[in-house]
DNA sequence: CACCCGCCCGAAAGTATCTTTCAGGTGTGA
DNA sequence: TCACACCTGAAAGATACTTTCGGGCGGGTG
């Protein structure tokens, strides 16, 4: 996928954008001894140069000021200060080209920049591939159920428990009755309060928590409209489940377990769920969301600057 | 070859290489109004601002020169002249690199689909900020401190709590003693037993959340090693800190909370810190994620009915 | 071989651009 | 209302870039 910019590098074109290291070759035999050595740094380093002033190209190549401004000049440029906006533009674009150690899995030794780039990266397919495997009909049907819910639960142990509870800080603040369970005796004596009307909400990445599936299925057979929110879209959880959500699985190692993606993956979800409930409900989230951030603001010490 | 004294005038941040739009949003709050312009032309149109003098840029914006110097500053580089050459390099980058992919804002009216792809689409342009902008040298010094640590005290109120949670349930899978406090007088009451040796972690998007605050500086205060994960690397919280971790600030709208993408961005960093941590422990942090990883299987009904 | 001519080359003067200083103005809190 | 802090831009000061100009080197010629 390249898509190549048209400038003719021999004729007299304004400023040149990547094509220096074939423009200096091109033009190297109509230069003087002293220009190609600066026309050679130039391409040889482009970073290194654009960071070095006129004075300090001329003392790295051991010319003058004048040599590199009238290399500049022969390259195309009004001056040197264009050849090396030109560089800095250059380097940025080679710096970016290299990336794909992104791809490979995170080792023990790799240095601190290159596990930040990984984690994000991955991060980032994760979003893309629960996104795309998301089910809207599923999720619109969960949307409908929840708008409408006398009474929210969540039940999430473990990792998925933040998320159960993230759903449910959410719900209230556009003033849903929400909870989140993590203690499943408890989950299970608040599930038998459950009645039609009412929404339970499972999360589980493996489809498989019996601390999950149990409450969940107790609302269930209480008539409650239930939801699972899982990575295993044919686990145990699904069997109690009206309405199901697919979380996307990533593949994990010894450095990257499997908590990881999958917690992104389930906040993506909760995230949807609360957008659109707010959407769906916007008469009665929006006044409510408003008060709860102004609620917040005294929390804050006012000294900002 | 070049003897240049190195003028450390606030910390950290090295010339920020495409992390621009990011950063710009990160400092909005602490511009003034003037700044605040100059910052939006910049982050708006790069390449059209790399072409501009500091004249012309301070004319376009209807400012002053010395407004314009001051904003470089701001963002991180030593004057105008960096600045515009990291201009010149974004400019050249988003050339190359793909479409603008403009995403607008979440309409009430939207379907279920789009507000799908919206939300997945702002997480990972908030990864991506989030990862440009991390100072691995802070990170790496955090991590340093996290793998000798006797104790990891961790804070966070609201939606920062979860995420305090979240890295503490990680670290103590490592073996670390780790724990993360929401309650403000138990946290400061904690704080207290800290001392040299002892990593103290404050989390708040706002970096003014009082009750975040005081605990750290408890905890500074006895010695600690402090760590700030904040999305104001100017707010009080920092004060306190050893050691600031920059998350990313992502528009925010009715319909898309700032806490939203700030524990998306938040979580990416406690994600770093943990695999970071564990790349460095990795002896001992080995075996006690293997095993936590087996006594947890048991929790799994393998057997479905 | 010596001389002349052209042209490359760098030092230094000249100019544009960037940076700093400083005083006026504006909003904020008491 | 006053005092204060802080933002703001004009202008001076510093730096980086450009131009000029004369020396010097090489090649061609007598």
């Amino acid at each position: 996928m390249t898509n190549e910019v048209k400038e003719s590098f021999t004729s007299d074109a304004p400023p040149a954008p990547a094509a220096l290291a074939a423009k200096v070759r091109t033009l190297a035999p109509s230069m003087t001894r002293s220009m190609q050595r600066v026309a050679e740094a130039v391409a040889g380093d482009p970073a290194g140069c654009a960071a070095l002033t006129v004075t300090g190209l001329a003392e790295l190549t051991g010319t003058s000021e004048a040599t590199v401004v009238r290399t500049a000049r022969l390259l195309g440029y009004p001056g040197y200060r264009d050849l090396r906006l030109a560089l800095a533009g250059l380097a940025a674009q080679q710096q970016s080209g290299r990336a794909p150690a992104v791809t490979a899995d995170i080792a023990v030794d790799d240095p601190v920049a290159d596990v930040v780039a990984k984690l994000a990266y991955d991060e980032q397919q994760t979003l893309a591939d629960t996104a795309a495997g998301l089910d809207t009909v599923q999720l619109g049907a969960a949307v409908t159920a929840l708008a409408t819910a006398r009474r929210v639960d969540i039940y999430g142990v473990g990792a998925s428990g933040l998320v159960a509870q993230d759903l449910a800080q959410k719900l209230l603040r556009i003033g849903l009755i929400a909870h989140a369970h993590s203690d499943p005796h408890l989950a299970v004596t608040n599930a038998v309060q459950l009645r039609s009307g009412d929404v339970a909400i499972a999360i589980t990445h493996s489809g498989s928590t019996g601390d999950v599936i149990e409450p969940l299925r107790v609302a269930f057979d209480h008539g409650a409209t239930t939801v699972a929110i899982t990575g295993r879209p044919d686990g145990p959880v699904t069997q109690y489940a009206d309405h199901v959500l697919t979380t996307s699985t990533a593949r994990e190692s010894e450095l990257r377990p499997a908590a990881m993606s999958s917690r992104t993956s389930q906040l993506l979800v909760v995230d949807c769920l609360f957008t659109c409930v707010t959407q769906r409900t916007y008469e009665t989230a929006a006044p409510a969301l408003a008060a709860s951030y102004e609620a917040l603001a005294h929390r804050h010490s006012p000294r900002t600057r």
